[in-house]
RNA sequence: GGGUAGAUGCCCGAGUGGCUAAAGGGGGCAGACUGUAAAUCUGCUGGCUAACGCCUACGCUGGUUCGAAUCCAGCUCUGCCCA
């Protein structure tokens, strides 16, 4: 195998546990992982300024091939030189494929081996997403890290569709492969199969039979129990290659993500930080604070006293209680940025107990 | 002073003789959300009780009726119009 365009350089490996820290690079700088993807589908964190971003220590974030393939379109990220210049976002991008939007989106149609077929909601035309056209949108948006097509399926799916969805997954890796031509931007490949481990075997080793420069776990946190999850991870994790990045997606809570870290995983996405600050859900030091409750009407305290971030050193939970009540965009952003905060900080803090080899120790508090 | 419309649960508001502890909102309480179409979705929300059930409730007082938030009378208060 070729070696990754990543340059994947595996700093520490956890003497008593899968945890590994390591650094990579892409074409917009260096990498250091384990880390935390802030998902920014239609080329933006949802209520976010980039800058605030790159303040909590984001360094790379997910966009969404499908919703901008809908809008603005490709030719836009043509003209302007792409997202990263669009956004005016320096760090990196990962697109995803829009394989999950396959599994997600009440107006999928039909799937056959040449794509997956849509009606777009926002001109309700028919849309035939195939796997060069997913890496034809993700060249012209020029994301750092191209996923491949995948076809995502409930993880609940018994194994005859499991095993259908993965096999097509794997010949659309080959086909996507080949739609990058000379483009520079790294691949990764995603390693579907429910919850049948014969078949997340088979999905893994057809696929690192080919040069893709990174590997995900797909179709998990679907509808499996969190035990399940973690057996599929971890089975799966074992099976890819250590010299590329592992990245679970989708995933997770802080508590799945800390799981996934001690199975060997590498990068993570999740909505749940800037999904649940619209409704007022901040992680905190002490769990989970839900500051749309009528107790903190009067809180004239920090959000999370133990907490770094610019909201938790200025804000009073009082504000930010009231801003969640009356649905103030200001509230979304300010705990959706306290709350990317926390998870670049929880990854900050399992990286740095990784390189210390003392990470298993790290792992044991935080899930008590 | 005269006329007229109204007074419903924490708030707004529907109901206009029995199917009404009373629609629907809001607010409150609780829960969900995991590669984000959708600031969304789901419970509960008079009191006591584990429950059967009992009590209290549609401005107040009385009346009609087997039965009243709903009909009648008087009163109180509020909005609007006229003087």
């Amino acid at each position: 195998m070729p070696p990754s365009r990543l340059s994947f350089q595996l700093e520490a490996q956890a003497s008593d546990s899968r945890a590994r820290a390591a650094t990579f690079q892409t074409l917009h700088g260096v990498i250091k992982s384990p880390l935390f993807m802030p998902v920014g589908t239609q080329a933006t964190v949802k209520a976010q300024l980039p800058e605030a971003l790159e303040a909590a220590g984001s360094q790379i974030l997910l966009a969404n091939t499908y919703h901008l393939l809908l809008r603005p379109g490709p030719e836009v990220f043509r003209k302007m030189g792409g997202i990263h210049r669009f956004m005016k976002w320096p760090g990196s991008v990962l697109t995803d494929s829009g394989g999950y939007q396959i599994f997600s989106l009440p107006h999928s149609r039909s799937m056959t081996e040449a794509g997956a077929v849509f009606q777009s909601y926002v001109d309700g035309q028919r849309i035939l997403l195939s796997p060069e056209l997913s890496i034809q949108t993700q060249m012209a948006i020029g994301s750092d890290i191209m996923m491949v097509l995948d076809q995502c399926i409930p993880s609940t799916a018994d194994e005859k569709a499991a095993r259908a969805a993965l096999q097509v997954t794997q010949r659309w890796a080959v086909r996507s492969l080949a739609a990058r031509e000379e483009s520079p931007q790294s691949m990764f490949a995603i390693v579907q199969g429910a919850l049948y481990p014969q078949l997340r075997r088979e999905s893994a080793e057809g696929l690192m039979q080919m040069p893709f420069d990174g590997f995900a776990i797909g179709g998990l946190a679907v509808g499996e129990a969190k035990q399940e999850r973690e057996d599929v991870c971890e089975l799966t994790a074992a099976l890819l290659p250590a010299d590329r990045p592992r990245y679970l997606m989708g995933v997770g809570t802080p508590l799945d993500v800390l799981e996934a870290v001690h199975r060997g995983v590498d990068m993570f996405d999740c909505i749940i930080p800037t999904q649940v600050a619209k409704r007022g859900s901040c992680f905190t030091s002490r769990g989970i604070v839900e500051l749309r409750r009528s107790v903190y009407k009067f809180a004239d305290e920090p959000l999370d006293p133990m907490c770094s971030c610019p909201v938790c050193a200025k804000y009073s939970r009082a504000y930010l209680h009231h801003l969640t009540k009356t649905q103030e965009p200001l509230g979304w952003q300010l705990m959706g940025q306290h709350n990317i905060h926390f998870y670049h900080e929880l990854m900050r803090e399992i990286r740095q107990s990784i390189l210390e080899d003392r990470f298993l120790k790290l792992y044991q508090e935080k899930r008590q």
